[in-house]
DNA sequence: CTAAACATACCATTCAGTCGGTATGTGTCA
DNA sequence: TGACACATACCGACTGAATGGTATGTTTAG
């Protein structure tokens, strides 16, 4: 699958090269704004091998949504976030970790398919499509930690885990747009805060065990 | 200021339809997609008032961002939800209120400037403050009730009236990406639900008063 | 030898922005 | 009162610079 050519010796194919630029590229400027040139010049590959790989625009598109549905599932998958026996306190541990990993420029550590939701969610509902698949699934991801929590404290109240693990990626989001918007990270780890606070109220921790 | 000609006969004058135009369609397709003759067209307008009316089309970005906190702080100045007289029912009624007027389309109820913001927050630094100062505008019209609120009740915590404030405006704006990615308006309510269910254990309030 | 993986030049279209014009209201001075 | 200057509002064909996409040729692996 890679070739390994003179002039791109070692650094995987065009493919690859050309998904991590349209990610690190449609994070900063947006996906409309980002044209194939951009994403070319960043991946270091030709127009030519652009279109080889991808049909149009919008294949890309929607290929980089399903590369950073995977990138990401692996990356939270080998987190350590997993590690408590308690599942309450896996999903307060998972809150935690993407407040950590919150550091350094804005675009990198906000939401690719997030930010392509907003924009493309009526102009190419394949794009959209393979937004929600990435976003929901990672929802997903939190469900049976926060069912088992759930019943392990006997906890009853007019909410589903499903809707829970839902509103975490809400909170993330909004914080990602109130973040832009203020232009300081700060204000996405704030909403964080509250979401910790949130969860301690419905789970009836009070103590805090973390900083 | 305006100016009743035969070509534009009583619909008000060409730069507020080309605000509302701009509005409707940015809301749609995003602002890199929205182009200026879409939105002439949309206004019945022409490019030559257009350019008259906005030196650009940024300076149309930075106008409509305007136009939409002008617009919002009046409809949200008017509405019910500040008639209760004890503080945390206000509080309580908004995010009522926020889930009440979520009907109809996505479009017609989403928010523009935060779409705007998660678009063009690196390419147009005067956009993006637009965005800001209309987000936090609106979420410090909430502050005064919140601190009053806790300040009645006793409530001692370590948050403010302001980042719950910034926080609530973080929810909407998560939902609003929930339900683009996910295409159900149904996600930005589910998220106003547990931002009601935050709100009531923050306050110690249990009884539902409402639906 | 074949097919995939590129590279390069090119094309049709679209885009933001321009420019020379017209229509209409307004102030002013004889 | 009327003529003239001037400003604002608007019109729409045009332009140069992208932009997405294509056509055709070349290199490399098996």
């Amino acid at each position: 699958m890679s070739r390994p050519t003179k002039q791109s010796p070692e650094r995987g194919n065009a493919r690859t090269r050309l998904l991590e630029a349209a990610r690190d590229i449609i994070r900063v400027k947006g996906y409309t704004a980002s044209t194939v040139d951009d994403i070319c010049r960043a991946a270091d590959v030709t127009k030519g091998a652009f279109f080889h790989h991808f049909g149009s625009k919008d294949a890309l598109g929607v290929a980089a949504a399903e590369f950073w549905a995977e990138t990401t599932s692996a990356f939270f998958a080998g987190a350590p976030y997993h590690d408590p026996a308690d599942p309450l306190e896996r999903v307060l541990a998972y809150i935690a970790f993407r407040k950590a990993i919150m550091v350094g420029d804005l675009a990198e550590f906000t939401c690719l398919v997030g930010t392509m939701a907003q924009e493309i969610y009526v102009s190419s509902v394949e794009i959209r499509d393979a937004c929600g698949r990435s976003i929901f699934g990672h929802a997903a991801t939190l469900e049976a930690d926060i069912e088992a929590a759930r019943r392990d404290r006997g906890i009853v109240g007019d909410w589903t885990a499903e809707s829970l693990a839902r509103h975490t990626q809400a909170v993330l989001q909004g914080g990602f747009v109130l973040a832009k918007a203020g232009n300081d990270p700060e204000l996405a780890r704030e909403s964080l805060d509250h979401l910790d606070r949130y969860l301690r109220h419905l789970f009836h921790v009070t103590e805090d065990d973390r900083t």
